[in-house]
DNA sequence: AACAGCGTTCTATAATATTGAACAAAACGA
DNA sequence: TCGTTTTGTTCAATATTATAGAACGCTGTT
């Protein structure tokens, strides 16, 4: 374990100029080395180094902004878990009978990365590649409540709540109180707080440190999913999500 | 225009240590100090640092690993290119009544990010978030063929061909003869090479260096798309296509 | 028990990132 | 139209800082 280790000051400089433009896509020289409070000829100097690498380009005037090469790396990453998981969510599948999803957690919003699709007449059809809000999604939820409390409180500053339906949770003291429960019982539940008749139960998928990254969840038609299925999927899915921590190399 | 310019060389070595990461999942600070030569305690600086950022994290024993980190950023990119594009897509959907995909250019595959389905009662299902080899769809040959000669070699060099129809092109002169003909003509076309009785015609997406990054194809059964259809499908496409280049602020 | 391999620590030193000042060119205002 | 301001970029001297060899502790192996 790491407790001592030298910081490349200049590495750390330039990552924080990448990661800028998650929030503006288009940036200048100055905007970035006034908001980092960088000199202007450094920020170029780290401007001009990633655009050699590739990770950023030039606008039509003066502008830099990220480019495609990022993606190479992230979808490396994706493609592991998706590819390790699978299995396991097939088994769930089988198990259940219902529709299953992997998703990635991104701060205040979850990426559906992932599905199995249930072979029962009637079923619920998400898209995987779409990103949904944190806070009306079990999936979502099952992560927010796992995640440390000064994540947890940075995500509550960035969400702006919206109601899908007369279920969603609109207030920010009730999503608490609500994950609460969801840490002590290990699972969380969609109770058609995203769609109108759809539920859903996920639990969510921890990392080494024990930090949750991402989540399963078994999405239903409300009439097949009453109190006493739940809490059988719950069992499933909190197992289900286990053995994915594991084989991803993380679990204890 | 940046002429000179000072490549920070501590940088550029942390990023090329990232990039590691794409081929092999999971490293150790000797595998990656003998791999690139570099000083063990030189990579065990670097890898402390991109570790501190979160960028990436230890496994169970002593090895290290990309994080989820990275999705920030790359979601950013795929979100404004998703967005801007958006509107054209479903103009051409409109015009064209046949199911519209966007994809984006990696390496030796492409993804496909975006799509709006056809109304028709015969359609192609297509998985947005999959990724597919470049040789054996209309949108990879139409990036492949606009690419520089020097990236496309690289390219060749990665491709291992599979024979998914009997039309598929599996020889890599043939694909090069293929090429030509697409970079003459400004489209590239997808005659059941990917999947039986579906067809695609295709045309690239240039950055403001007039580099393809992307490209928007449309996507039918075969028995729609007649020689005669496909011409008319085809200057629709290119249309498409360079609107899109213009409006993500690249175009001429 | 001795060895070989790993990840990690430390520090002196050489290397290199930094930065202010200066420049050209575009954008803006009058 | 002509100054004025702001932009991105260039450069070289200097001080900062990244570097890397050697050593450490640990684990697994022979």
């Amino acid at each position: 374990m790491s407790k001592s280790g030298y910081k490349i000051k200049s590495v750390v400089k330039a990552m924080k100029v990448l990661e800028q433009f998650k929030e503006k896509k288009e940036l200048g020289t100055t905007d970035l080395s006034k908001k980092l409070d960088i000199p202007k000829s450094t920020m170029f100097n780290i401007l001009y180094t990633f655009t050699e690498l590739g990770y950023i380009q030039q606008t039509k005037y003066d502008k830099y902004k990220l480019s495609t090469k990022i993606f190479e790396l992230s979808q490396s990453i994706e493609y592991d878990l998706r590819n390790e998981a699978k299995p396991y969510l097939r088994k769930l599948s089988e198990a259940t009978r219902e529709t299953i999803n992997l998703v990635l957690h991104m701060e205040e919003k979850v990426l559906y990365t992932e599905k199995v699709e249930s072979q029962e007449p009637i079923n619920i059809n998400t898209k995987i590649g779409k990103k949904e809000d944190i806070y009306c999604t079990a999936v979502g939820k099952a992560i927010l409540a796992f995640l440390k409390q000064d994540r947890q409180e940075k995500i509550f500053e960035k969400i702006t709540f919206h109601s899908h339906t007369p279920n969603t949770i609109t207030d920010l003291e009730d999503l608490k109180e609500e994950i609460i429960t969801i840490k002590n019982r290990g699972y969380a539940v969609d109770n058609e707080e995203f769609a109108r008749g759809v539920k859903c139960v996920a639990a969510p998928i921890f990392d080494y440190k024990g930090d949750p990254i991402s989540a399963v969840s078994i999405t239903g038609p409300a009439e097949r999913m009453d109190s006493k299925g739940i809490e059988r999927l719950a069992s499933l899915v909190k197992e289900n999500a286990m053995d994915i921590s594991n084989v991803l190399g993380f679990g204890s």
